[in-house]
DNA sequence: CCACGATGTCGAAACGATTTTATGTAGTAA
DNA sequence: TTACTACATAAAATCGTTTCGACATCGTGG
């Protein structure tokens, strides 16, 4: 069915009376062909509701007008806006966009990076789940390549993402202008580019003002709920539980959240509790949630136009030099957060 | 860059010392060739980290592996849920997915369709956004297709959703169970097939016990929070609010909560809150969500082993009577409903 | 009246794979 | 030895486009 019925330009050509490289430029409107044979063409492909294959167009020009994104996990919304900018930036620009969810499984992300490679998308956005395994070696020479959100270690490549260093520096400083000293911090795995530097910036910020860096409430969770809830119940089974915690993704907060519902812990008036990426959530919620809210759409859309022209350089063939690109993050207070109790 | 280095069979067969049919054997492992030569032609392979072009393969072979995936917004967990589902099966079975979001805008639907028909998918899944347009005409004779979600009127066609109808009874009589009688049921957008069918429901259960179906406590919303909560305040400002309310989607539940927290009026003591699509935050919040839980991810899953099904039909030129699949909702009941209270 | 760009259209050769048909080489039996 | 069967490999046609060079037509200026 699919290509039974498919007529071709040949079949095009046929109807109106031309042959196909006539139909082919008018096709591209390349703008040679006369007015009014232009017209006869036009009337024989809509009459034969006629659309080039892109396959055969692909394989002749070099280029498929296709876009691969790999995410560690569409569940997390984080992950969907940033789908969002990516497909209407793209489609923007003519390009479609194959989507794969690696499920934060690391031989799963390389199997869909070589079945993006056999498509021959004409670029890769990638949001590994690995910033140690070296990704980057395995598209080189195959197609141009930008990461977002999750980097590959110390290698120099095209990326967009949050300034999370800074983001959370600033939370910090947040939370201890609040008069919080016991702070616990919840990060996802430390696999991640993402985790490592917001938890850098948590620890800049307690050495700044000498806060001893307590090790026991830096957690390592893995960015889905029950890690938070695990976490959550053990932190305050300590003999001194923290007056505050910043979880370093909204999910675990979720967790947590769910863990201090459970034992009745009253927030925010015995602890405070802030979270990493914003959600529809999170203003609703009793208490409203503080968050540091992420330009997760621009983000998606920046990584397109810095993919597009290191397509264009590749094409060119000059060089481009690698690009970070760090967008700003914005803390969202609200009523989660609240100056310490006196004991 | 894409297209220069990349080495073609013809390389392969000139290393490997042997013809480009041999190596084509070879890739899709035909069992053909002998053993001896088999193991020359793979190091050769591997030497070149080869992988055969994928649109030069479909143009031949007139299949191109590669499914089209349509959603009305990609924002909502749903589609999120179910597009795992969609790729889970879909890589099993060798299938790549083009993802494409409509937004809700019925133009940008069919330029997606448009779109996925030039790239010549073997076959589309479409969550339309649209019940009234006539949209499986345009994909007739094109590609295989299948529904899922929401569905068009009064049309043969293969898809794939949940039981609104049902679900929506069973939800009012439970209400109804708890004693309420003054129930506001707030919809989607009515052109939706899901919305139209889920009031249907509402409306049966009410009918049954006699319960006068109040045209003014059923609101037509938009499935954003803004609209819940917008409907959420006005409800609450009429001089006899009611007892109960339904919202036939998630974030229209959370709009509502919103307008309950603004105006002070606790739930479920005075207003009991129940809400269509189960999320991961319903069961934390506070009152945690009382909810109607759709098989989301295998929605997904079925619609494509539907879909293969249908694909294989229309290569075998056989027909296949349309299938409907109708998948049952759960009930999980919470603490955002209780029984009505004595005034 | 011829030479000459300019303009507009066409024919044919790619692109990289698959598949059919033809060819070659052994091995077996008459 | 010859003929015939098997079997492994080679060559060529094909899929639907794009694109380059060729060709025809025409008006213009010499």
């Amino acid at each position: 069915m699919t290509k039974r019925n498919a007529y071709t330009m040949r079949d095009v050509a046929r109807l109106a009376g031309v042959s196909i490289s006539t139909v082919s430029a008018v096709v591209n409107n390349k703008g040679i062909v006369g007015p009014d044979l232009t017209a006869v063409v036009q009337k024989a492909i809509t009459a034969m509701n006629f659309s080039p294959h892109a396959g055969a167009r692909g394989l002749r020009i070099g280029k498929t007008n296709i876009l691969g994104l790999v995410v560690q996990d569409i569940t997390n919304p984080f992950f969907v806006e940033a789908l969002r900018g990516v497909e209407d930036e793209a489609i923007k620009h003519g390009y479609e966009v194959l989507v794969c969810n690696s499920n934060d499984q690391p031989d799963l992300e390389l199997r869909h990076l070589n079945a993006l490679y056999t498509q021959r998308v004409d670029g890769v956005l990638l949001a590994t789940c690995d910033s140690y395994a070296a990704r980057q070696a395995l598209v080189r020479d195959r197609a141009p390549i930008v990461f977002i959100d999750c980097v590959p270690m110390k290698a120099e490549v095209n990326c967009v993402v949050t300034d999370n260093y800074d983001s959370c520096y600033n939370a910090i400083r947040y939370l201890i202008g609040l008069g919080h000293e016991r702070i616990a911090v919840i990060s996802g795995r430390l696999v991640h580019s993402t985790s490592i530097a917001r938890v850098e910036g948590c620890r800049k910020a307690m050495q700044e003002v000498n806060l001893p860096v307590l090790e026991e409430s830096l957690r390592e969770g893995d960015s889905h709920i029950e890690s938070g809830y695990r976490i959550g119940l053990t932190l305050f089974q300590s003999p001194d539980p923290p007056t505050a915690i910043f979880t370093l993704n909204n999910r675990m907060a979720l967790g947590i959240l769910r863990a201090l519902r459970e034992l009745q812990i009253p927030c925010p008036e015995r602890v405070s509790v802030m979270s990493f990426d914003d959600a529809d959530w999170a203003e609703v919620f009793n208490p409203s949630l503080t968050t540091i809210k992420q330009p997760t759409y621009e983000i998606g859309k920046a990584a397109v136009e810095l993919l597009l022209q290191s397509i264009q350089s590749a094409s060119d063939e000059t060089t481009l030099e690698p690009r970070q690109i760090l967008l700003k993050s914005t803390l969202c207070a609200r009523d989660s957060t609240a100056p310490v109790a006196k004991s």
